[in-house]
DNA sequence: AAGTGGTCTAGACCACTGT
DNA sequence: CAGTGGTCTAGACCACTTA
């Protein structure tokens, strides 16, 4: 195949959600079969199986027994806005937005990084970058962003993140956007480093964001952990039906 | 096996979850490798990986490799990338959910509901749903619905919500889908009541989630104000662009 | 009847982790 | 080194849907 490391199953799924996204594949219609993706691909059928299910389990497709897998109709719109980041989010709600970098540096990825970005032994360097963010100089969110070295090299000393958009200069420097993330928000208590970060008491409540971003290939490069101040932030989210025939 | 109609798979899941419900396993602690477990059920190896992916899907384990699959930390984990309510929710992730109705009464709606149904003054009276809402047993939300009770004549006397499903009821008896929504989420720290309605202590984490949902013709009828428990809810939202033209 | 996804088998090789 | 999860194969039977 193309000689790329990642798995078959994987390669297949990116090929599959590439279809959808540049609009070959839209939403309702039917994929190939589990059979006959693997005689195309020259897999098993268990491998393509495999594809097809890691985009079910993402929402991209949906399966029916008997019928076939199908492109998912019910899938939440928006977004374009949420997959900004904290720079364009502000500028966009007419704050300003500023960030004070408290380390930079490139590094061998932690466990829960390792495990999110699914990194192979021989490619666990990140770029990580802690930054506090400030909305009009007041403190809102710390923020710890772990990048795959491998693809962005020399990022950290391509712009100044204080003030440079970290999306922005994937973009213009490496061509890499963000196309898909998954994020999960719960509810927590500040300790005491990250309550002195943000200039609250201990014991505040806070918002505990964690975000893992995908290329447009389907492949993840960036996972983002977050403490956002309680007061001061709240996520909003819009939800779309696209298809109202649930039963 | 046993002659049950549910995949083996599904069958030795769920013994591993009981056995982690039952204390038997407890966070951290690592469960029988995928081979171990194939051989003592007497399965094969993909089976009992089935079985073992499953878990890791909903988070309850985690699979480290090279070493073994460990018991997670529990949290819940509630998806938002379907527009469905809390009863569907849990099932699909397989838990048992169950409410408590703490009130059921029709009234005038509050300035907060009036302002977010945007409600004429001819029309304020709203279906008003307090429900502490338990997943397997544990309560997780409280959860005040309101619905303007113009277009759902009745509503509080045609089901049980003890265990029926708001959204089932609203589409049967009204033809009412949800068709969109916007969501809110912020960090907070529980109060007297909400704290005894969760069985948490005053100043916990909890995430406060508000609601305003649509029906197909873009018309909000739904008005939800939840209390989550911080310690074992964690909200989940899939983001994807819409029509991006990706080069 | 033909095709589909859902399940299941009995093997295999790999890269990784511990000792 | 032996053990682990991750991937993959080449088959198989089932219940289901559509025609």
């Amino acid at each position: 195949m193309t000689g790329s490391a990642s798995p078959l199953y994987m390669q297949i799924a990116a090929r599959l959600e590439s279809d959808i996204r540049l609009g070959i594949l839209k939403a309702g219609d039917r994929v190939a079969s589990e059979r006959d993706l693997a005689e195309t691909m020259g897999v098993s059928r268990m491998t393509a199986r495999q594809a097809v299910r890691r985009l079910v389990d993402r929402g991209i497709l949906e399966a029916r027994a008997g019928q076939g897998s199908f492109v998912g109709a019910s899938v939440i719109e928006q977004t374009l806005r949420s997959l900004t980041g904290f720079t364009e989010e502000m500028s966009q709600s007419g704050r300003k937005a500023r960030s004070i970098v408290v380390s930079a540096e490139t590094r061998q990825a932690d466990a829960q990084c390792i495990a999110a970005l699914s990194l192979p032994a021989q490619d666990r360097l990140v770029h990580r970058l802690v930054r506090i963010r400030l909305a009009d100089g007041v403190p809102i969110a710390r923020e710890t962003t772990d990048i795959r070295a491998s693809v962005t090299p020399g990022l950290l000393d391509l712009a100044n993140f204080e003030t440079a958009s970290l999306y922005e200069t994937l973009r213009g420097q490496f061509g890499l956007l963000p196309a898909s993330a998954e994020q999960s928000l719960a509810a927590s208590l500040a300790n005491g480093e990250a309550a002195r970060s943000l200039d609250i008491v201990d014991g505040a409540a806070v918002l505990k964001l964690t975000r893992l971003t995908y290329d447009s290939e389907g492949v993840p490069f960036e996972y983002v952990r977050s403490i956002y101040r309680g007061d001061a932030f709240a996520m909003r989210v819009a939800l779309t039906i696209g298809d109202e025939k649930i039963q």
